[in-house]
DNA sequence: TTAAAAATAATAATGATTCTTATTTTTGAT
DNA sequence: ATCAAAAATAAGAATCATTATTATTTTTAA
């Protein structure tokens, strides 16, 4: 039962918006960019419209950075790497994953595979992770599977 | 500079519930978890212990699942799957995509890989997204990269 | 033109997470 | 063991993205 949807000047500015953009943007940067153009939208009526747009596969959700959804207007299928850095978010030109053997039986939405990481700009070297600290190395120790 | 740490019960109990299940749990999961065996115990206490943790790369996050970050006891390399329909997040043994060419000059924390979909429990079948709507053709087509 | 259905603004509510503060534990040195 | 400084904690307030509610305005089909 798909409900009917009638004519939105603003869903029309909303989806314009995610699709004028390549950074995937939030709600947040979407109503702030459509706000100058239609001065009495609300934030509510962005996440509405989101919500819509991605039930007709006009948008689709990236992934959540800093606690905020991000969100792309180019629905066919690719790959994302999200820098946990500066939260920047790159499309991926590449293979689907879909011959990894521990996935059989899943069905990876190809929109959706993410990548995380630190981006070129902002270093893209590994974290040194080791360092000492006192009382602590009853925790440490044993990673992995017993 | 590294914080001096002090040993600490709770501390301990954390860290021992994550990693006593592969179930990839949340910080309310740890919580009711604990609290049986500690029950003075807070919920404050397992988010900030939690953040401890991922300091010291004790646990990684994995992803947020229904707005709630997910964590992992086993940090060593290895991928995820995530069930967007039932929320259930399984390893993914499989190689690193490094040598994806448009990943170059980001460095991909080969512990946060996630591929979302529907796990096999859940369908495993591709949605389908083709529907009609009155008033919404216009939105609909250009796909793409203009 | 009109009435039902859909969309909206304003605002309240929710829920995960973080912050604050007074109190309790831990620890190293005595 | 004692003591004081540093670290950890409980309780609850605060934050912040997101969702729900409701009265009002738009859209649409007849």
């Amino acid at each position: 039962m798909s409900t009917a949807r009638n004519y939105s000047k603003k869903r029309e500015a909303v989806l314009a918006a995610v699709r004028s953009t390549k950074c995937h943007p939030g709600a947040r940067w979407i109503y702030e960019q459509v706000k100058p153009k239609l001065p009495d939208i609300s934030l509510g009526t962005v996440y509405r419209n989101i919500k819509v747009c991605r039930e007709e596969g006009l948008l689709a959700s990236v992934g959540v950075v800093n606690n905020e959804e991000r969100f792309d207007g180019i629905v066919e299928p690719h790959q994302h790497a999200i820098c946990t850095k500066c939260g920047s978010i790159m499309d991926v030109e590449g293979v689907a994953p879909s011959g990894q053997p521990s996935l059989s039986g899943f069905a990876v939405d190809n929109r959706r595979t993410v990548f995380y990481g630190i981006c070129a700009k902002c270093g893209g070297q590994e974290k040194n992770w080791l360092k000492k600290f006192k009382g602590f190395g009853h925790l440490a120790g044993r990673f992995g599977k017993n």
